[in-house]
DNA sequence: ACCTTTCATGCAACTGATTGCATAAATTAG
DNA sequence: CTAATTTATGCAATCAGTTGCATGAAAGGT
């Protein structure tokens, strides 16, 4: 599990409400990881028993909790970060589509498949727009060129995903039974 | 939920039992969902109260249950696969990692990039022998032309895979704080 | 005859994630 | 001034997925 982790590598940037990390978990972060408030509350709470983060007493005229990393925190944070993980098993239901209607004949995905590949392409239109924001010209330090690289990681797999869709698009709309011509 | 509807077209092509499904899926539908055989037994038996399917109650000198798709199984699964669904949000726990090691420094992040590279190799060379075995030559049928995207599509996705690791450890190669020549 | 592996199913407990609902202060629009 | 929206938190229930364990038949090796 990865939440904990991914919050403390948030709050290591700037310290927050929960709210405000539900909001940056769907902007920027929303191409790798994604996390609901409810799972962000609760784990919030789980992570100030463990004492990897604290809430900041004195700003709390409103009843919000700014959330600040505890040492504790970035500690557990540099260990998890050397320790293996699996890497995340594709589940892409489009794919079993794609098999119930090699089985069962045209059953009309393509529309599906048409909504996708606009989905991707409006993200890629904000992704892009970030890149312009904050990554032109290419920053000289390590840390924005990393940066830049995972924003890059969440374009180049938009792209990925429009291509994949576009053939599939093209197969599906060759001749039944005709082999595809050389 | 997508995992009652993946068995539904496993069992389409050949009736089986739970034990089979399990190893079914773990071969040739890895890569595009991934099921335990706890998750097998649990839906097979909710499928079998919906009754989408049905035990064969002929061949059980055995304890062992084989399973057929019933018609209700059949219009269930292309009632489904004409309602659109959402793509599957990436979960990529080392982008997290990335994203920590872009704040504190370095972590060493490297040698689990370069696993997961040999990982994604040897699931091409698995597919690969897949590809020759059952698709060499083109099929000349829509059925088998379908699955054969299917299955270039866990391999361009393990390619996919490998090459954004590898940009990765160029980046991470870098030296810190110096601007990459262009 | 005994031991190990494979086939086959399933319970129970737990963790992770989603959904619906409730609350209430602060801000903005009409 | 009032209504709607945004900010902010959280409970409760449910659903999805994982892990550990138990069972027991069948098959094959030594």
């Amino acid at each position: 599990m990865s939440l904990p982790h991914a919050l403390l590598t948030a709050l290591l940037e700037q310290a927050a409400t929960g709210f405000e990390l539900a909001k940056r978990f769907d902007r920027s972060m929303s191409y790798y990881w994604h996390a609901t408030h409810q799972q962000i509350y609760r784990e919030l709470a789980r992570m100030e028993q463990a004492g990897w983060v604290k809430v900041h007493e004195h700003a709390v005229k409103n009843r919000s909790k700014i959330y600040n990393i505890q040492s504790e925190g970035e500690e557990e944070l540099q260990r998890w970060a050397m320790v293996a993980s699996e890497p995340t098993p594709l589940r892409e239901s489009l794919m079993i589509k794609l098999r119930a209607e090699a089985l069962l004949g045209s059953l009309g995905v393509e529309l599906q498949i048409q909504q996708r590949i606009e989905q991707h392409q409006q993200r890629l239109v904000i992704y892009r727009q970030l890149e312009r924001q904050y990554f032109s010209p290419e920053p000289a330090n390590r840390e924005q060129r990393l940066k830049h690289l995972i924003l890059k990681t969440g374009m180049s797999y938009e792209q990925y995903c429009i291509q994949w869709l576009q053939e599939v698009l093209s197969v599906l709309a060759e001749e039944p039974n005709e082999p595809a011509l050389p």
